[in-house]
DNA sequence: TTGTGAACGTA
DNA sequence: CGTACGTTCACAAT
């Protein structure tokens, strides 16, 4: 009810804005476990709910178009026929959506042969006449014509759906120059492109209006439209029967038919167990408790309908024979939670199906244990290698590890930004996981403790095992769990790292840095921070009116790129000592960060994260070891720093040569390519005589240099433009390489083509393993997000095979190590380079396997190429 | 104190 | 307008 104390009738086009929302939310985020796309109806429903509590109408409607077909077309078969057909991933939504509104007790409007608009235009024109204040909210601009005293249009900005534009006649006048009812006559003469309805040629809204200010109505311009001058008086007459025709599609119908008025649309509460139950489908949360505010809903029924609250059972304390007794009469899986504390297990929780058991981790505890820990009895941890961490530093070597749910839910959905147990626990028990509040000292709820939270693993295992097809389940039992046990033990190990080496040369680049950074000073007569964009900025494009190149988000670039090309086009001392103090400064935070990471044994121990990618690569943090420098010279010494540790011999460095190119010739069946491994001809070089037409000798450092940049760039979905780019060359001879080069090795195309054609239809790419990536926006009719979804889609195959030959291999050589009781051990893994610590006389043992194990981790038709290193340090090792 | 963007290191 | 990562700093918002 509005001040006026008139009922308030809401009329919404349901079309229109869930197409507005469905490409303003990505899919990514809003997409269930069955893959339903849901970003469509979430968005409408988001924004209907904030609409109805703002506006609090008293009664209400939502219409849709039936089809694209209406009487509008049957009038005139171009209608809205250069429209794009809506992706099916819409179309879907749709209805979904009115299942959604019916159940939150919304009355749902649509007409064979009539669009939304129309309907909406006549319970318009019906409530204005019944005494209802109206709000219209569409997505249409042929609504605006209905705006009068009594009826406000809402409409969507550019910005997006939740901001609303509202139209009275007073802002209509002040947006268009002429009142709501001759909108109409507007846009009949300016046309509508996206409804396929050209208006008169060179005529914009300014004319228009002009025309009609000065003519009153369009009839009267019609008239007079001899008397109008110049080329756009003459299109207007060449054009008169596009604008009649225009004007009377763009007029909305009101007196459309309806099985309802507007007295029938009074709000009712909600079906409180209607919304729930269609919200479980698609997964909406936070949706439900914002609808029944909104609409309202019977308190007892809401109620009754919630389901009842899950409560993790209390469990039992146990001494350690009593929890060694427990264990021994349990069958099956048992879920094993330890917590710690520095690093040491504190207190130990198990669940099976029907009983959850704990104790605080003693030596008792462990030695009651220990049989049963280290055996094969099966065990679910979830996020486990920092138990199997904790559990190793306590002197136990735990086995049987059988399911690991957080690894699960990643490879299911590796883009899922947060995957530990609680976010599981949310997605697949749509439960929430008790944790203490970390701000407040005596916290409202509990944590969970050890018991319970294995509880809560046993189940989200459960539900998580549902979802996984066989060759995923495979990719992690076969692959990821061994992984995850030498990673445990690589990370336990860490790396000698010298804190001597480091810390003079840190010293060394500090003087210099500050050196280079007086002499920057004395170039432009001040001092700045040689570190802040911004100030940069100030300096080189105005002080030194340099041109400004590349824009960024805030301003314009400053990066090395643009200072190299700077430096050619406009040679300045200031720029060549803006890049050396960034080289120094950069070394140096390197430095200082690793230094700091070193502990007391020396060594640098850093934390692999295995669900840090979405390709099945590693990641590694704290200290990240896998983007230590090494492109250069100086930066080298950086690598000097990491040593033998005591009481071994020497470092070994392992990498394989070009695997993600042999994998594309695998992959692709590339016969030259193919051919190109087998010869043992340098790749570049090969290729190179293939794509210029000479012979192998002849191939110039320039051609190498190219066909290795375009070689490289396919893996990654490169363009013409961004190999003439990375070459420096002429897009039209970037274009004229890659042609030479699909000529010779046209499989490697088809390949990609097809990978990702395959990828379109599955929704998801796979490796030669059977890991799985999903690409929803390959689908997308965004074209940036469809193009980037694609080059990621076509890389995704090629990085994570490789992703999973490393990683087969990796256990591979810690499990034989092992098993050979070799006291070598594997420490880092750098996405195609393994560094092993030799003990004193293993090295021919150790060099063997590592090799072996490398070089027959996959069965590929070309061979693995892997190159061996030695050295007391990381760099000469790694020459 | 926290979040974001630019920049830059690796494969 | 080339994929995949993590870290640091400056700067703005809080």
């Amino acid at each position: 009810m509005t001040d006026s104390g008139k009922p308030t009738l809401l009329v919404v086009d349901g079309h229109s804005l869930a197409y507005r929302a469905f490409f303003a939310l990505p899919v990514d985020n809003f997409t269930t476990k069955d893959g339903q796309h849901t970003n469509g109806i979430y968005g409408f429903l988001s924004m209907f709910v904030n609409l109805v509590t703002a506006e609090k109408p008293t009664h209400l409607a939502v219409a849709f178009d039936t089809s694209r077909h209406s009487f509008r077309t049957d009038v005139y078969p171009e209608y809205k026929a250069t429209r794009s057909e809506s992706p099916s991933e819409f179309k879907g939504q749709i209805p979904l959506l009115q299942e959604c509104l019916q159940a939150m007790n919304v009355t749902v409007l649509t007409k064979e042969g009539i669009e939304a608009d129309d309907i909406l235009a006549t319970l318009a024109t019906q409530g204005a006449e019944q005494g209802f204040d109206v709000l219209v909210c569409s997505g249409d601009r042929d609504t605006i014509q209905l705006v009068t005293d009594d009826v406000t249009l809402l409409y969507p900005s550019v910005q997006g759906v939740s901001q609303l534009k509202r139209y009275t006649p007073d802002a209509v006048v002040e947006k268009y120059g002429l009142p709501p009812a001759n909108y109409p006559d507007i846009a009949a003469l300016v046309g509508e492109t996206s409804d396929n309805l050209p208006g008169v040629p060179k005529v914009g809204e300014k004319t228009a209006v002009k025309w009609l200010t000065q003519w009153g109505t369009l009839d009267a311009l019609i008239e007079n439209a001899e008397k109008i001058t110049g080329v756009v008086g003459g299109n207007l007459r060449e054009h008169l029967d596009d604008v009649r025709r225009n004007r009377s599609l763009n007029a909305l119908l009101r007196d459309v038919e309806l099985p309802v008025t507007p007295g029938d649309l009074a709000v009712q509460p909600v079906d409180a167990q209607a919304v729930r139950d269609i919200f479980a489908r698609l997964e909406f949360k936070t949706l439900l408790p914002r609808v029944f505010d909104a609409i309202g809903a019977d308190a007892e029924a809401v109620a009754a309908s919630a389901p009842p609250a899950v409560v993790a059972p209390t469990p039992t304390e146990l001494d350690a024979p009593a929890l060694a007794a427990w264990v021994a009469g349990s069958a099956g899986e048992i879920a094993l939670t330890l917590t710690t504390v520095g690093g040491l297990p504190a207190r130990i929780g198990l669940a099976t199906a029907d009983a959850v058991a704990e104790a605080t981790w003693s030596d008792a505890v462990a030695a009651a244990l220990t049989e049963w820990l280290t055996g094969t009895a099966p065990k679910v941890i979830a996020d486990a290698k920092s138990q199997v961490k904790a559990l190793r530093r306590a002197g136990v070597r735990l086995g049987g590890l059988a399911f690991d749910p957080v690894l699960a839910g990643w490879l299911l959905r590796p883009s899922f930004p947060d995957k530990g147990l609680a976010d599981l626990v949310d997605r697949y028990l749509d439960e929430k996981l008790p944790e203490a509040d970390p701000t407040q000292l005596v916290p409202e709820t509990e944590g969970a403790t050890a018991g319970q939270l294995s509880w809560y693993c046993l189940r989200v295992a459960e539900a998580v095992r549902d979802e996984l097809p066989d060759s995923v389940a495979t990719v992690l039992s076969d692959i990821e769990l061994p992984t995850l046990e030498a990673l445990a033990d690589m990370e336990l190990a860490g790396v000698a790292v010298s804190h001597e080496k480091l810390s003079s040369f840190s010293a060394e680049l500090g003087a210099r840095s500050e050196a280079v950074a007086q002499l920057a000073y004395a170039e432009i007569g001040r001092e700045v921070n040689l570190g802040s964009p911004k100030q940069l900025q100030e300096v080189l494009f105005e002080q030194l009116e340099l041109p400004k190149t590349r824009k960024t988000k805030t301003g314009y670039s400053t990066d090395a790129a643009v200072l190299a090309d700077l430096q050619e086009t406009n040679p300045h001392p200031f720029l060549d000592l803006l890049l050396q103090h960034r080289e120094a400064t950069k070394l140096r935070q390197i430095i200082e960060s690793l230094d700091a990471a070193i502990g007391p044994d020396a060594r640098v121990h850093t934390t692999y994260v295995q669900t840090g990618s979405q390709t099945g690569r590693l990641s590694s943090t704290d200290p990240n070891l896998q983007n230590i420098p090494i492109r250069n010279e100086e930066s080298r010494r950086i690598r000097a720093a990491f040593e033998v540790g005591d009481g071994f011999e020497t470092l070994l460095t392992a990498d394989y040569s070009q695997i993600e190119m042999r994998i594309m010739a695998h992959l692709s069946g590339d016969v030259g390519l193919v051919e190109a491994f087998n010869s043992g001809e340098d790749l570049h070089r090969f290729v190179g005589a293939r794509v210029f037409g000479v012979e192998p000798a002849d191939v110039t450092p320039a051609m190498r240099t190219k066909v290795k940049a375009m070689s490289y760039g396919l893996v990654y979905g490169l363009s013409a433009f961004g190999l003439s780019k990375q070459l420096r060359i002429e897009q039209a001879e970037a274009k004229r390489l890659m042609t030479e080069y699909f000529a010779r090795f046209g499989a490697v195309r088809d390949y990609l083509r097809s990978s990702v054609e395959q990828a379109r239809i599955d929704g998801y790419t796979e490796t030669i393993f059977g890991r799985r990536r999903p690409f929803p926006d390959l689908a997308s009719p965004n074209r940036v997000l469809r193009e980037n979804a694609e080059r990621a889609a076509l890389n995704a195959p090629i990085q994570g095979s490789a992703a999973d030959i490393m990683k087969i291999a990796l256990f591979r050589i810690h499990d034989e190590l092992r098993a050979n009781d070799l006291a070598s051990r594997v420490l880092l893994q750098i996405h195609d380079e393994l560094v092993v610590e030799i003990a004193p006389g293993e090295w021919d043992e150790v060099e063997r396997i590592v090799h072996d194990r490398m070089g027959d981790a996959a069965e590929l038709t070309v061979p693995l190429d892997v190159q061996i290193g030695r050295g007391a340090n990381w760099d000469i090792a790694g020459h």
